[in-house]
DNA sequence: GAACCACTGGGCAATCTGCCTACCGGAACG
DNA sequence: CGTTCCGGTAGGCAGATTGCCCAGTGGTTC
């Protein structure tokens, strides 16, 4: 169970790493003012703390040949839920998948080659008795990409007091 | 303009990268049987093509201290695209925004310290004068993180035909 | 006071990186 | 058919970084 909430020194060391990912333990030492140790520690307890999950590449479904990103609200048979799930899963151009409150069941994104493309993933989706309706929203623009700097930043005020 | 497409080692390296992060460029050619070279060279064209963006960290919101995610769906008044987008762009717990068809205008993602806080957040969110109406759907489980090995390996093999 | 903890500053061997050269086979082109 | 280009292989080298260790210090807790 990690213990919530991150210090000034973690905010900032995070921070440095979303900004630097390359960056190494001795250069982030260097950058943050403190001892290689230290950051190597902090490293260490973040990770383990499960606040950072990993350094995976981040990767661009449109610079892979999918440019078109959807989201799809399913509507789910009672007790199909499971089923639907493992449906969901064997499909690759499924990158995400929530279930949630309120009229939808699920939420999952997805991507596409073209928009016509984008009718074949959803045939794919949908193709499963589980499911009872979907409705499709086609993203047009990402004025915000997937960020989490501010939000460690805000932790890191909070945690510090 | 990136062209598009990866083959089938570029998927190997790029899954290779997913699953183990931390590994090194020498280790990578190891793993994957060819020279340091290629693997230093397919890395650099796969950063300067865009498919790979970078290595950021993976930063978990939960262990943040933020376990609560939802899904908003904000319906705009017309013209005022531009400054909703600006204001929720300072609001930290907006973790994403898009802009979609269909009923909503725009899509966002939210965390929240808990579900009582969420309320705090979509106050802040929908307390401007451009958001006509909002609908928000909580996230309860997340069968499918986001994940990108899948549609990788569909692309690699696309590639290599 | 004593124990504990996080951090500092230093040192060490082993490893990796960035960069370079030389060479090879296949594909494209005149 | 010969040349050139390109991606890959194999190897080498100096410099930087890593992982790990130690001893010392200041602040906190009991």
């Amino acid at each position: 169970m990690p213990t919530d909430g991150i210090d000034e020194l973690d905010g900032r060391l995070i921070v440095l790493l979303a900004r630097e990912p390359r960056i190494g333990v001795l250069e982030a030492s260097r950058r943050l003012g403190v001892a290689r140790g230290t950051v190597q520690a902090r490293m260490d307890r973040l990770q383990s703390n499960g606040v950072i999950r990993g350094f995976g590449p981040d990767v661009d479904p449109a610079a892979l040949g999918y440019p078109v990103t959807a989201f799809a609200t399913l509507e789910i048979k009672q007790g199909q839920g499971a089923d639907v799930r493992a449906h969901l899963t064997t499909v690759p151009e499924v990158l995400e998948l929530h279930t949630t409150t309120g009229h939808g069941d699920m939420l999952c994104r997805l991507v596409a080659r073209s928009n016509a493309d984008l009718q074949r993933v959803i045939d794919r989706v949908v193709g499963f008795e589980g499911i009872v309706r979907a409705s499709t929203a086609i993203v047009m623009e990402n004025p915000v990409p997937l960020r989490i700097i501010p939000l460690v930043e805000q932790a890191a005020v909070d945690g510090a007091g």
